[in-house]
DNA sequence: GAGTGGTCTAGACCACACC
DNA sequence: GTGTGGTCTAGACCACTCA
């Protein structure tokens, strides 16, 4: 249905993007999937050719899709998993390769939350968590050290099979049908301690990247809140100016 | 004139974008400055008005022009100022506010490069540079502590007379006629030193960001080597992912 | 060859700023 | 009012991909 309100004083194009967003939402159109062709969506919507692509220039700056000429468009994998770690650039190395990426689960556990945590996870009183522990790799040099903590209301117990072979935000979804709405993330300088430099292979008290991500569900409520260290004599951030 | 090479297999749009920064180059058109209209440009160019918008529309994108509806466009006062400070936030305000922004000049003085300095600087032996230690608070907390060097080559001796109201940049241009090409950025986390600390009033090896700037000129050559120190309790960087 | 996204034209109407 | 940028239409041709 083109649910498209020709009286609003939303331009069309705006009301476009949020509509296909929402889709994906819903996964009416699914990660990796195929969106219908611009002539196909333009009937859809009722409007012309130049309307659609004007939603679809926003999509795709902002990383949402991914067009190819002669092929189509297709929604991107999850755009949550990027992070900020699109803007990094891994020493002399280009981004986020995913193919490089390894990444190794250290520990996966369900502990009480500390009181911290129950704060930043919006948790009641004696709440518990999963605890999962991973450090990323990149050409075999260990460049992230992941702490995520799941609250046990959003997924009963974690275990390191079930990231075996997929990420955190597939488990979620596949398993425990919670569905991401969106993230936030913070980037601070820090210096790591001495359980962190050891798994990183630096020396203790090195300048470090940290991030925090809260990740929300459609209820708004928190699925996932997650620390990151990032080496930082390995891992800066560019940018050119012109 | 709308030297548009209508054989190219380059885009009309891409070349009007890379013609009206030619143009920002040559100070044809300057900073703060209005832009002909898009009516007027495309005559200029021979185009359609949209052809001209798309162009444009990247330039704004990227900062480099400024639109209001009703009004036109203007010229951005150079993107090189903004830099990366513009992606991040400050404690619970807002990001780059011009207003609340004073900055100090603690010292200028010329000095002998060392060595790293003259690598940096793409500067032979022995050279000699400027030295500008600055300060810059917002709302009356010190937050970002910058140390510029420029080559006596570049500009022969800088006074703090010649800061006082204007930037490093503006100087440049308007004394010496050294105009901006391009700069680059990188940020690093890194550990206060003694004095870095005492300035910026945090407790000494604090984890601090680090950003340093290499920015060329016209004929290629570095003019600026720029190292700022910024605080890691109040400046975060943060995205919102959907 | 059929279908796709990328570019471009030649118009139109609107809301807004300025006089 | 006139001029500006913002949106939108209805076409067109191209280069590309895939069968």
């Amino acid at each position: 249905m083109g649910t498209l309100d020709k009286n609003s004083y939303i331009p069309y194009y705006v009301q476009i993007k949020e509509d296909i967003l929402e889709r994906i939402r819903n996964a009416i159109y699914r990660p990796g999937q195929q969106l219908p062709s611009e002539q196909v969506l333009a009937q859809e919507y009722q409007v012309t050719r130049t309307t659609v692509r004007k939603a679809l220039e926003e999509l795709k700056r902002e990383g949402v899709i991914l067009t190819e000429k002669g092929k189509g468009s297709v929604v991107s994998n999850s755009r949550i998993e990027q992070s900020l770690l699109q803007f990094y650039s891994f020493g002399r190395e280009i981004g986020t390769t995913v193919e490089a990426a390894v990444s190794r689960v250290i520990q996966v556990r369900q502990i009480p939350a500390s009181p911290q945590l129950e704060k930043k996870l919006r948790l009641a009183r004696n709440g518990k968590i999963n605890e999962i522990v991973r450090l990323r790799y990149y050409r075999n040099t260990p460049l992230i050290l992941e702490f995520s903590y799941i609250p046990l209301e959003v997924a009963p117990s974690i275990t390191q099979n079930d990231l075996q072979y997929q990420s955190i935000y597939d488990l979620l979804e596949r398993f425990y049908g919670k569905r991401i709405q969106k993230a936030k993330e913070y980037l601070y300088p820090r210096i790591s301690d001495v359980y962190e430099s050891e798994l990183l292979q630096i020396p203790k008290h090195s300048p470090v990247f940290q991030t925090e991500r809260i990740t929300r569900g459609e209820d708004g409520r928190v699925l996932e809140f997650r620390r990151s260290v990032i080496r930082g004599d390995k891992v800066a951030f560019s940018t050119e100016l012109k």
